[in-house]
RNA sequence: CAAUUUUGCUUUUUUCC
Protein backbone atom coordinates (compact mmCIF):
# COMPACT_ATOMS: atom_id res chain seq x y z
CA UNK A 1 0.00 0.00 0.00
CA UNK A 2 2.68 2.60 1.19
CA UNK A 3 4.76 1.90 -2.28
CA UNK A 4 1.59 2.33 -4.67
CA UNK A 5 0.63 5.60 -2.72
CA UNK A 6 4.35 6.58 -3.43
CA UNK A 7 3.89 5.60 -6.94
CA UNK A 8 0.78 7.53 -7.37
CA UNK A 9 2.57 10.94 -5.62
CA UNK A 10 5.32 10.22 -7.97
CA UNK A 11 3.40 9.97 -11.32
CA UNK A 12 1.63 13.19 -10.17
CA UNK A 13 4.41 14.81 -9.95
CA UNK A 14 6.16 14.27 -12.96
CA UNK A 15 2.69 15.14 -14.43
CA UNK A 16 2.10 11.78 -15.49
CA UNK A 17 -1.72 11.45 -14.45
CA UNK A 18 -2.56 8.81 -16.61
CA UNK A 19 -0.38 6.26 -15.02
CA UNK A 20 -0.30 8.10 -11.37
CA UNK A 21 -4.22 7.06 -12.27
CA UNK A 22 -3.32 3.75 -13.11
CA UNK A 23 -1.60 2.90 -10.40
CA UNK A 24 -4.52 4.26 -8.17
CA UNK A 25 -7.12 1.65 -10.35
CA UNK A 26 -5.50 -1.43 -10.38
CA UNK A 27 -4.46 -0.73 -6.20
CA UNK A 28 -6.10 -3.66 -4.60
CA UNK A 29 -6.73 -1.78 -1.29
CA UNK A 30 -6.70 2.16 -1.14
CA UNK A 31 -6.89 4.65 2.05
CA UNK A 32 -7.40 7.61 2.44
CA UNK A 33 -3.75 8.59 1.43
CA UNK A 34 -4.62 6.78 -1.60
CA UNK A 35 -7.23 8.90 -2.39
CA UNK A 36 -6.06 12.08 -1.39
CA UNK A 37 -2.72 11.70 -3.41
CA UNK A 38 -4.49 11.46 -6.33
CA UNK A 39 -7.05 14.22 -5.85
CA UNK A 40 -3.74 15.96 -5.53
CA UNK A 41 -2.35 15.10 -8.49
CA UNK A 42 -5.53 16.06 -10.68
CA UNK A 43 -5.57 19.19 -8.49
CA UNK A 44 -1.82 20.19 -8.93
CA UNK A 45 -2.45 19.87 -12.91
CA UNK A 46 -5.45 22.50 -12.90
CA UNK A 47 -7.73 19.22 -14.37
CA UNK A 48 -10.58 20.44 -12.62
CA UNK A 49 -12.92 18.01 -13.99
CA UNK A 50 -11.27 15.08 -12.64
CA UNK A 51 -10.29 16.15 -9.58
CA UNK A 52 -13.62 16.95 -8.74
CA UNK A 53 -14.70 13.20 -10.07
CA UNK A 54 -12.20 11.99 -7.40
CA UNK A 55 -13.62 14.16 -4.53
CA UNK A 56 -17.17 13.22 -5.40
CA UNK A 57 -16.33 9.27 -5.33
CA UNK A 58 -13.87 9.27 -1.87
CA UNK A 59 -15.61 6.84 1.11
CA UNK A 60 -14.56 9.42 3.67
CA UNK A 61 -13.31 13.32 3.02
CA UNK A 62 -10.91 14.74 5.71
CA UNK A 63 -9.58 18.36 6.25
CA UNK A 64 -6.96 17.41 3.64
CA UNK A 65 -9.41 16.41 1.00
CA UNK A 66 -11.84 19.27 1.25
CA UNK A 67 -8.26 21.92 1.20
CA UNK A 68 -6.80 19.87 -2.39
CA UNK A 69 -9.91 20.61 -4.22
CA UNK A 70 -10.48 24.54 -2.65
CA UNK A 71 -7.17 24.58 -4.40
CA UNK A 72 -7.69 23.05 -8.01
CA UNK A 73 -10.46 25.88 -8.38
CA UNK A 74 -8.63 28.33 -6.69
CA UNK A 75 -5.60 27.90 -8.38
CA UNK A 76 -7.54 28.74 -11.76
CA UNK A 77 -9.11 31.48 -10.21
CA UNK A 78 -12.57 30.42 -9.87
CA UNK A 79 -13.69 32.58 -7.61
CA UNK A 80 -17.24 31.33 -7.33
CA UNK A 81 -16.52 27.56 -7.15
CA UNK A 82 -14.38 28.04 -4.49
CA UNK A 83 -15.87 30.55 -2.32
CA UNK A 84 -19.54 27.69 -2.63
CA UNK A 85 -17.20 24.76 -1.91
CA UNK A 86 -15.69 26.82 1.12
CA UNK A 87 -19.06 27.61 3.07
CA UNK A 88 -19.95 24.01 2.52
CA UNK A 89 -16.70 22.62 4.40
CA UNK A 90 -17.03 20.96 7.97
CA UNK A 91 -14.33 22.92 9.05
CA UNK A 92 -11.44 25.24 7.88
CA UNK A 93 -8.03 26.24 8.81
CA UNK A 94 -5.76 28.61 7.79
CA UNK A 95 -4.80 26.99 4.84
CA UNK A 96 -8.28 26.80 3.81
CA UNK A 97 -8.66 30.85 4.26
CA UNK A 98 -5.43 31.46 2.18
CA UNK A 99 -6.74 29.74 -0.72
CA UNK A 100 -9.86 30.95 -0.83
CA UNK A 101 -8.22 34.38 -1.01
CA UNK A 102 -5.93 33.21 -3.57
CA UNK A 103 -8.71 32.07 -5.73
CA UNK A 104 -10.37 35.66 -5.57
CA UNK A 105 -6.82 37.31 -6.26
CA UNK A 106 -6.24 34.73 -9.47
CA UNK A 107 -9.35 35.91 -10.68
CA UNK A 108 -8.12 39.66 -10.34
CA UNK A 109 -10.48 40.81 -7.65
CA UNK A 110 -8.21 41.96 -5.18
CA UNK A 111 -11.21 44.09 -3.23
CA UNK A 112 -12.51 40.87 -2.26
CA UNK A 113 -8.90 39.28 -1.71
CA UNK A 114 -8.22 41.55 1.23
CA UNK A 115 -11.81 41.18 2.55
CA UNK A 116 -11.57 37.48 3.18
CA UNK A 117 -8.03 38.32 4.86
CA UNK A 118 -9.00 40.51 7.28
CA UNK A 119 -11.53 38.09 7.98
CA UNK A 120 -9.63 35.13 8.81
CA UNK A 121 -8.97 34.09 12.19
CA UNK A 122 -5.30 33.23 12.19
CA UNK A 123 -2.97 34.61 10.08
CA UNK A 124 0.56 32.88 9.43
CA UNK A 125 3.58 33.91 7.03
CA UNK A 126 2.25 32.06 4.32
CA UNK A 127 -1.09 33.60 4.44
CA UNK A 128 0.70 37.10 4.39
CA UNK A 129 2.77 36.26 1.92
CA UNK A 130 0.22 34.86 -0.64
CA UNK A 131 -1.45 38.16 -0.32
CA UNK A 132 1.67 40.19 -1.28
CA UNK A 133 1.88 38.17 -4.14
CA UNK A 134 -1.92 39.27 -4.85
CA UNK A 135 -0.62 42.54 -4.65
CA UNK A 136 2.46 41.91 -6.33
CA UNK A 137 0.84 40.16 -9.18
CA UNK A 138 -1.91 42.37 -9.91
CA UNK A 139 0.70 45.34 -9.85
CA UNK A 140 -0.38 47.16 -6.63
CA UNK A 141 3.12 48.44 -5.95
CA UNK A 142 2.44 50.91 -3.15
CA UNK A 143 0.04 48.59 -1.24
CA UNK A 144 2.71 45.58 -1.66
CA UNK A 145 5.10 48.25 -0.25
CA UNK A 146 3.17 49.05 2.64
CA UNK A 147 2.65 46.00 3.62
CA UNK A 148 5.93 44.13 2.79
CA UNK A 149 7.13 46.85 6.06
CA UNK A 150 4.48 45.82 7.84
CA UNK A 151 4.83 42.06 7.96
CA UNK A 152 5.85 40.96 10.89
CA UNK A 153 8.84 39.07 9.65
CA UNK A 154 9.92 38.08 6.05
CA UNK A 155 11.28 34.31 4.33
CA UNK A 156 13.22 34.17 1.01
CA UNK A 157 8.99 34.11 -0.54
CA UNK A 158 8.71 37.64 1.00
CA UNK A 159 11.17 39.15 -0.46
CA UNK A 160 10.70 37.29 -4.01
CA UNK A 161 7.11 38.83 -3.63
CA UNK A 162 8.67 42.44 -3.65
CA UNK A 163 10.84 42.15 -6.05
CA UNK A 164 7.95 40.77 -8.52
CA UNK A 165 5.95 43.69 -7.28
CA UNK A 166 8.86 46.25 -8.87
CA UNK A 167 9.32 43.56 -11.85
CA UNK A 168 5.60 43.78 -12.68
CA UNK A 169 6.23 47.62 -13.25
CA UNK A 170 8.89 48.20 -14.54
CA UNK A 171 10.98 49.39 -12.08
CA UNK A 172 14.52 48.41 -13.00
CA UNK A 173 16.37 50.73 -10.54
CA UNK A 174 14.25 49.84 -7.39
CA UNK A 175 14.26 45.97 -8.09
CA UNK A 176 17.88 46.18 -8.38
CA UNK A 177 18.50 47.95 -5.03
CA UNK A 178 16.35 45.85 -3.55
CA UNK A 179 17.75 42.72 -5.15
CA UNK A 180 21.03 43.78 -3.45
CA UNK A 181 19.20 43.82 -0.19
CA UNK A 182 18.42 40.23 -0.33
CA UNK A 183 20.11 37.60 2.13
CA UNK A 184 19.99 34.57 0.47
CA UNK A 185 19.05 34.23 -3.00
CA UNK A 186 17.87 31.50 -4.64
CA UNK A 187 16.72 30.48 -7.94
CA UNK A 188 13.62 32.22 -7.84
CA UNK A 189 14.83 35.17 -6.92
CA UNK A 190 17.76 35.19 -9.90
CA UNK A 191 15.06 33.85 -12.65
CA UNK A 192 12.42 37.06 -10.98
CA UNK A 193 15.52 39.37 -11.66
CA UNK A 194 16.25 37.70 -15.00
CA UNK A 195 13.06 38.75 -15.86
CA UNK A 196 12.94 42.11 -14.75
CA UNK A 197 16.46 42.83 -17.23
CA UNK A 198 14.66 40.72 -19.92
CA UNK A 199 11.25 42.70 -19.93
CA UNK A 200 13.65 45.69 -20.03
CA UNK A 201 15.81 44.42 -23.17
CA UNK A 202 18.89 44.93 -20.83
CA UNK A 203 20.93 41.84 -22.34
CA UNK A 204 24.31 43.25 -20.78
CA UNK A 205 23.17 42.99 -17.08
CA UNK A 206 20.59 39.69 -17.80
CA UNK A 207 23.59 37.80 -19.10
CA UNK A 208 26.38 39.56 -16.04
CA UNK A 209 23.39 37.70 -13.58
CA UNK A 210 23.33 34.59 -15.48
CA UNK A 211 26.85 33.96 -15.61
CA UNK A 212 26.62 34.44 -11.51
CA UNK A 213 24.56 31.92 -11.46
CA UNK A 214 25.49 28.42 -10.14
CA UNK A 215 22.35 26.81 -11.04
CA UNK A 216 20.11 27.30 -14.00
CA UNK A 217 16.69 25.72 -14.97
CA UNK A 218 14.76 26.21 -17.82
CA UNK A 219 12.84 29.79 -17.00
CA UNK A 220 16.55 31.25 -16.59
CA UNK A 221 17.00 29.84 -20.16
CA UNK A 222 13.84 32.00 -21.27
CA UNK A 223 14.78 35.36 -19.06
CA UNK A 224 17.97 35.63 -21.05
CA UNK A 225 15.77 34.90 -24.46
CA UNK A 226 13.64 37.25 -23.29
CA UNK A 227 16.17 39.93 -23.22
CA UNK A 228 17.26 39.83 -25.84
CA UNK A 229 14.11 39.53 -28.19
CA UNK A 230 13.55 42.68 -26.34
CA UNK A 231 16.67 44.21 -26.93
CA UNK A 232 15.77 43.88 -30.80
CA UNK A 233 18.84 41.57 -30.67
CA UNK A 234 17.73 38.91 -32.64
CA UNK A 235 20.55 37.03 -33.91
CA UNK A 236 21.49 36.42 -30.26
CA UNK A 237 18.01 35.30 -29.21
CA UNK A 238 18.43 32.60 -31.70
CA UNK A 239 21.89 31.68 -30.61
CA UNK A 240 20.60 31.53 -26.92
CA UNK A 241 17.93 29.29 -28.54
CA UNK A 242 19.97 27.01 -30.43
CA UNK A 243 22.03 26.64 -27.11
CA UNK A 244 19.44 25.55 -24.94
CA UNK A 245 19.66 21.93 -23.41
CA UNK A 246 16.04 21.62 -24.02
CA UNK A 247 12.81 23.74 -25.03
CA UNK A 248 8.94 23.89 -23.12
CA UNK A 249 6.15 26.19 -24.99
CA UNK A 250 7.58 28.56 -22.92
CA UNK A 251 10.67 29.03 -24.51
CA UNK A 252 9.22 28.63 -28.26
CA UNK A 253 6.67 31.38 -27.44
CA UNK A 254 9.53 33.88 -26.35
CA UNK A 255 11.51 32.98 -29.38
CA UNK A 256 8.26 33.72 -31.48
CA UNK A 257 8.17 36.98 -29.24
CA UNK A 258 11.27 38.19 -30.22
CA UNK A 259 10.01 38.13 -34.09
CA UNK A 260 6.93 39.90 -33.56
CA UNK A 261 9.04 43.43 -33.93
CA UNK A 262 10.63 44.95 -36.80
CA UNK A 263 9.01 43.07 -39.63
CA UNK A 264 9.98 39.34 -39.11
CA UNK A 265 7.02 38.67 -39.62
CA UNK A 266 7.48 35.51 -41.80
CA UNK A 267 10.15 34.52 -39.65
CA UNK A 268 7.11 34.54 -36.89
CA UNK A 269 4.98 32.23 -38.60
CA UNK A 270 7.85 29.77 -39.17
CA UNK A 271 8.39 29.23 -35.88
CA UNK A 272 4.75 29.14 -34.77
CA UNK A 273 4.33 26.36 -37.67
CA UNK A 274 7.32 24.49 -36.12
CA UNK A 275 6.00 24.82 -32.29
CA UNK A 276 5.20 21.06 -31.22
CA UNK A 277 2.75 21.83 -28.55
CA UNK A 278 0.95 25.65 -29.02
CA UNK A 279 -0.73 27.15 -26.26
CA UNK A 280 -3.47 30.33 -26.10
CA UNK A 281 0.21 32.27 -25.86
CA UNK A 282 1.27 31.10 -29.12
CA UNK A 283 -1.51 31.97 -31.18
CA UNK A 284 -1.64 35.24 -28.94
CA UNK A 285 1.83 36.33 -30.12
CA UNK A 286 1.64 35.72 -33.96
CA UNK A 287 -1.64 37.67 -33.58
CA UNK A 288 0.13 40.60 -32.51
CA UNK A 289 3.36 40.29 -34.88
CA UNK A 290 0.36 40.88 -37.20
CA UNK A 291 -0.92 43.63 -35.84
CA UNK A 292 2.47 45.51 -34.97
CA UNK A 293 2.55 44.92 -38.66
CA UNK A 294 -0.41 46.16 -40.19
CA UNK A 295 -1.27 42.92 -41.88
CA UNK A 296 -4.82 43.54 -40.82
CA UNK A 297 -6.39 40.64 -42.64
CA UNK A 298 -3.92 38.16 -41.88
CA UNK A 299 -4.45 39.22 -38.26
CA UNK A 300 -8.45 39.27 -38.58
CA UNK A 301 -8.38 35.72 -40.10
CA UNK A 302 -5.91 33.86 -37.52
CA UNK A 303 -8.27 35.49 -34.85
CA UNK A 304 -10.97 34.18 -36.42
CA UNK A 305 -9.42 30.62 -36.90
CA UNK A 306 -8.56 30.45 -33.10
CA UNK A 307 -10.10 27.62 -31.48
CA UNK A 308 -10.23 29.82 -27.92
CA UNK A 309 -9.59 33.31 -27.19
CA UNK A 310 -8.62 35.85 -24.19
CA UNK A 311 -8.79 39.06 -23.29
CA UNK A 312 -5.28 39.41 -24.56
CA UNK A 313 -6.42 38.19 -28.12
CA UNK A 314 -9.50 40.57 -28.26
CA UNK A 315 -6.82 43.79 -26.99
CA UNK A 316 -4.13 42.66 -29.72
CA UNK A 317 -6.78 42.26 -32.92
CA UNK A 318 -8.11 46.02 -31.33
CA UNK A 319 -5.10 47.35 -31.59
CA UNK A 320 -4.50 46.39 -35.22
CA UNK A 321 -7.68 47.77 -36.06
CA UNK A 322 -7.42 51.05 -34.16
CA UNK A 323 -3.65 51.91 -35.12
CA UNK A 324 -4.24 50.97 -38.98
CA UNK A 325 -6.81 53.55 -38.77
CA UNK A 326 -9.87 51.48 -39.27
CA UNK A 327 -11.62 53.05 -36.75
CA UNK A 328 -15.07 52.26 -37.88
CA UNK A 329 -14.41 48.64 -37.61
CA UNK A 330 -12.89 49.44 -34.37
CA UNK A 331 -15.60 50.86 -33.03
CA UNK A 332 -17.95 48.18 -34.21
CA UNK A 333 -15.32 45.78 -32.93
CA UNK A 334 -15.40 46.89 -29.56
CA UNK A 335 -18.44 47.12 -29.07
CA UNK A 336 -18.86 43.25 -29.62
CA UNK A 337 -16.21 42.14 -27.15
CA UNK A 338 -17.62 39.60 -23.95
CA UNK A 339 -15.12 42.15 -21.65
CA UNK A 340 -13.20 45.26 -21.98
CA UNK A 341 -10.42 46.16 -19.66
CA UNK A 342 -8.06 49.41 -19.42
CA UNK A 343 -5.97 48.53 -21.93
CA UNK A 344 -9.19 47.80 -24.68
CA UNK A 345 -10.80 51.16 -23.33
CA UNK A 346 -7.03 52.91 -23.95
CA UNK A 347 -6.52 51.51 -27.44
CA UNK A 348 -10.07 52.84 -28.69
CA UNK A 349 -9.12 55.88 -27.17
CA UNK A 350 -5.52 56.65 -28.70
CA UNK A 351 -6.96 55.23 -31.83
CA UNK A 352 -9.83 58.22 -31.98
CA UNK A 353 -7.33 60.47 -30.65
CA UNK A 354 -5.27 60.32 -33.36
CA UNK A 355 -7.58 60.33 -35.69
CA UNK A 356 -8.29 63.78 -35.09
CA UNK A 357 -11.88 63.42 -34.34
CA UNK A 358 -12.03 64.72 -30.63
CA UNK A 359 -15.97 64.91 -30.17
CA UNK A 360 -16.18 61.11 -30.53
CA UNK A 361 -13.04 60.76 -28.32
CA UNK A 362 -14.16 62.94 -25.84
CA UNK A 363 -17.90 60.90 -25.98
CA UNK A 364 -15.65 57.35 -25.76
CA UNK A 365 -13.88 59.38 -22.68
CA UNK A 366 -17.25 60.53 -20.77
CA UNK A 367 -18.65 57.01 -21.77
CA UNK A 368 -15.45 55.46 -20.10
CA UNK A 369 -16.24 57.54 -16.80
CA UNK A 370 -19.48 56.43 -16.51
CA UNK A 371 -18.70 52.50 -16.92
CA UNK A 372 -15.83 53.14 -14.24
C1' C B 1 17.22 15.17 19.56
C1' A B 2 14.96 15.32 14.84
C1' A B 3 14.53 13.13 10.11
C1' U B 4 8.87 15.06 4.22
C1' U B 5 3.30 9.08 1.35
C1' U B 6 -1.58 13.72 0.76
C1' U B 7 -3.67 20.26 1.21
C1' G B 8 -2.34 27.02 1.15
C1' C B 9 2.46 31.66 -0.67
C1' U B 10 7.18 33.57 -4.88
C1' U B 11 10.01 33.36 -10.81
C1' U B 12 9.49 32.74 -17.36
C1' U B 13 6.38 33.98 -23.04
C1' U B 14 1.45 37.36 -25.72
C1' U B 15 -2.35 43.07 -25.72
C1' C B 16 -2.31 49.70 -24.16
C1' C B 17 1.18 53.13 -21.77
Amino acid sequence: LLVSNMLVQMFGRLGCLDSASHIFNTMPTKDSFSWNLMLGAYAQRGHITQARRIFDQMPTKDYVSWNAMLSAYSRDGLAQEAKVLFDKMPQRDIISWTALFTAYAQSGDIHTTKLVFDQMPQKDLVSWNALLAAYAQNGHLEKARDLFHSMPYWSLVSWNSMLTAYAQRGHVHEATVLFDKIPDKDLVTCNTMLSVYGRHGDAAKAKTLYDTMSYVDLLSWDGILAAYGNSGNLDQARLVFGNMPEWDTLSWNAILAACTDNGFVEDAKRIFDGIPRRDLVSWNTLLSAYARNNYIHKARSLFDAMAERDLVSYNTLLSALAKSGNLDQAVGFFEQMPVLDMVSWNLMLSGLAKSGDLEKAEAFFKKMQDVN
